[in-house]
DNA sequence: GCATAAAAATCACAAAAAGCCACATTGACG
DNA sequence: CGTCAATGTGGCTTTTTGTGATTTTTATGC
């Protein structure tokens, strides 16, 4: 029989890649043995693999760089897309670009419903494409060994053909003159599904304020929202003013997150 | 009939997703067993997904209908996986389809190197982009619900485009006059797909065997191999024989299963 | 290499929770 | 007044959960 935890243990572990039995039973508030009874039939099954101690989703034990990537500085950058999250309402229709904080995003919309999204990241398209009535439309290509995204004139072509109300985007480094990145093709993606949305929202952690970005993107004239874990330097936080962008720096509490990841 | 606690039932978990019978009890002011009561019909009609302890709108409890098919004969088809990946080499170049059994056959490619790999199914490209020198190709557009994978016009010119030495593809159902789907649009693509590679492998666990399919994909011309767990009814043996088609039957009780005549 | 301790897994059994059924009560309506 | 549908109640069954004893696995010391 499949309870409701089954379904929990296997979002947790989606998000998580991997748990300790330990771990999820008190997420989840019941004992070690409910635990290891609710994951026999999943690794039985095939769905989870095990190790003594741990259980991971069974394709992704051991994996990418860009998981290595989305554990450095999880947690502030769990907040920020919670935060994103919340200005997203059902049937909202969106764009997000590849990087670690936007795949926090696409997880933080698991519960919204009827969303509309546009990306050429394949990590967000798998989170959101088979779930409670989203439409998801994926750039394909030639997948970046990195982070499984595909870049180049063809994904250009294909995310020219949408519009959408909201833009979410992951930039490389934040300085006082607008956003910059290190990678072309990313920030020509980027530069283009600013154009194609009716708001821009930006998601970054503080470790991106006052980097040294190789290539601009964009100003931050147009974009609605800045999206971040601490304030930016004064002289960031004046540009973003005079731009008439809103600052969102979501609170870190503890008691409210029922993740309970920090 | 439909009460008007029936429709708050469902706007309830609209917006919570799930809910226990004891919470919906309590919120609606009437007993637990009249929440039983009236969760029942909407349950028998598909519209809420019900589970001991909580109920749930249909699409948010339990796992998506991939995933559990995923499961279904999941031991089968992991043997049928690895027979295959038995048949690919290093630096080989492949074409694989959406399918269940091919999403198993990508988990068991993950310690091969330097495959080319071109595929619709964003859970495939997922599992190998990221790994061991691979390239990967993946069709994008519109991605359907149930498999998250991309198909249409655009997917089909995007397949086109590549020429692999094996394509290996799962079927919806094999009768003595080769392999059929219910999808047209899979079929499509399948048929496609067989035209772009050297040689060709077909998976497929024995439940498909004297299957009605809808859309006839093509005939046994032309498969090398037809991978499988058990040996196929006579005619269906008989007519791969007639075709020049291997058949492959991994011993499911070998750890290490033979590459078998591929 | 072997013994030992610690952590984790397994098993069996009792308690708790949830579900189900039959029957009584209520209130609307002709 | 009788009928009927809807709801609540209590008894009973089924499922799930926690606990503690026992075994297995993993790590560590000699």
């Amino acid at each position: 029989m499949l309870s409701k935890r089954h379904s929990d243990i296997l979002k947790i572990l989606e998000t998580e890649g991997t748990a300790t039995i330990a771990a999820l039973a008190d997420r989840l508030g019941v004992s070690l043995e409910t635990v290891r009874r609710d994951v026999k039939p999943l690794t039985e099954a095939g769905t989870l693999t095990r190790v003594h101690g741990a259980v991971g989703l069974a394709g992704q034990l051991g994996e990418a760089p860009f998981q290595k990537r989305m554990r450095e500085n999880a947690a502030a950058k769990q907040v920020i897309a919670r935060a994103v999250a919340g200005m997203v309402r059902d049937g909202d229709s969106l764009m997000l670009d590849t990087g670690t904080t936007t795949s926090f995003v696409a997880r933080e919309l698991t519960d919204h419903r009827r969303l509309t999204v546009v990306t050429n990241s394949t990590d967000i398209a798998r989170i959101l494409a088979t779930r409670n009535g989203n439409r998801v439309f994926l750039a394909g290509g030639a997948l970046r060994p990195d982070s499984g995204a595909a870049f180049g004139k063809s994904a250009l072509d294909f995310i020219a053909g949408f519009r959408v109300r909201l833009t979410i985007l992951s930039v490389g480094a934040v300085d006082e003159t607008g956003l910059m990145d290190y990678d072309l093709e990313e920030a020509e993606l980027a530069r283009l599904m600013l154009t194609r949305a009716d708001r821009r929202a930006v998601v970054t952690d503080h470790t991106k304020f006052g980097r040294a970005g190789l290539i601009r993107v964009a100003g931050f004239d147009g974009i609605d929202a800045l999206v971040t874990d601490h304030p930016p330097p004064p002289a960031i936080a004046t540009a973003l003013t005079a731009a008439g962008a809103a600052l969102t720096l979501p609170l870190l509490r503890c008691e409210n997150t029922p993740a309970g990841g920090g």
